[in-house]
DNA sequence: CCGGGATAGTTTAGGCTTCAACTATTTTCC
DNA sequence: GGAAAATAGTTGAAGCCTAAACTATCCCGG
């Protein structure tokens, strides 16, 4: 009886919700100082972008090659949006088209020796930084936040499944 | 967005990535995921736009005005943006602009209004959704998670200051 | 074999974002 | 008072990003 009334109350009590949005404010808060400082030394030390490293990222981790559908895909952005990025990328040279000989339509996207090379240099400076800025926590308080942010991936998972996606 | 894909790469890359970068990955994923449905909502239920729906909440939470600057450094985006916002918004009609009477090169921005009434609906719909989609973590969760990223936020910033920002 | 639907990619219009150069004004300080 | 430095804001060039319309190609069923 206790139990039911209590839940009832909950149902009742105007919307709280204070608590949910100060997480989603500092959530968002603290991953933006991340991505500006990854950003800014990108630019400094490499004179590249984000989404430019991202892209060879995901090319370096298929040497076979990519559609630009499946980078698409992968990075989850747009199709035009991954046209624009592979044409600067090949125009400096990193990354290199070519037609698929199965499907006329398709075509593959690979690294080249000068896109290995330079992205060899980025990825290993970018994991040092990572480190660097995350190297406060404690290994415990890494691994509880690693599980917790997973809970919450899971929550929001979830709460789009509810929508009907 | 970026990024989301890459935590889930990570599994199949070889050994020796530290565990900060899989922390960081899931944390991007996270805010990723997070951050787009809010983006999309905004825009299907109120065709505006995250950036627009942050300008008018710092207005909100000043009625006596902001200057252009100031939202700039609170928004910590660059004066050049808020610039263009700020004439988009006031085209909408929700945001209005006053010469300072002390400092002719400075106005201040408040919201019409119209600006207020919009931002009513549009913010208590936001704070919904942040609910719902961060619900299915529990209390003690919520308050663990916000106290890590506490942690992780002041790490950050110690390894900013580091390098002498 | 052929018509229609699906798929790969490009283009376009428009918004967001930065940096750097610029104008206008205020402040500092000699 | 006046030159120099600081500050408020705008502008322009360039990149990132999306949605929607479009072209080209493939595939499937009749």
């Amino acid at each position: 009886m206790r139990l039911l009334d209590a839940e009832t109350a909950l149902a009742d009590a105007p919307p709280g919700h204070k608590d949910e949005l100060r997480l989603w404010l500092r959530l968002l808060t603290c991953t933006n100082l991340i991505e500006a400082e990854i950003r800014r030394r990108l630019r400094a030390e490499f004179d590249t972008t984000l989404p430019r490293f991202d892209l060879l990222a995901q090319l370096e981790r298929h040497p076979g090659g990519l559609t630009l559908g499946e980078i698409s895909r992968r990075m989850m952005v747009s199709n035009g949006n991954v046209t624009g990025l592979a044409a600067r990328l090949e125009e400096e040279g990193l990354v290199e088209r070519r037609v698929s000989a199965t499907d006329r339509r398709a075509q593959s996207l690979r690294l080249t020796a000068k896109g290995r090379r330079e992205f060899a240099r980025q990825s290993s400076a970018h994991e040092g930084w990572v480190a660097e800025l995350l190297g406060g926590l404690s290994l415990p308080e890494r691994e509880a936040l690693q599980r917790l942010l997973g809970r919450a991936k899971a929550s929001v998972r979830s709460g789009l499944q509810e929508v009907g996606a």
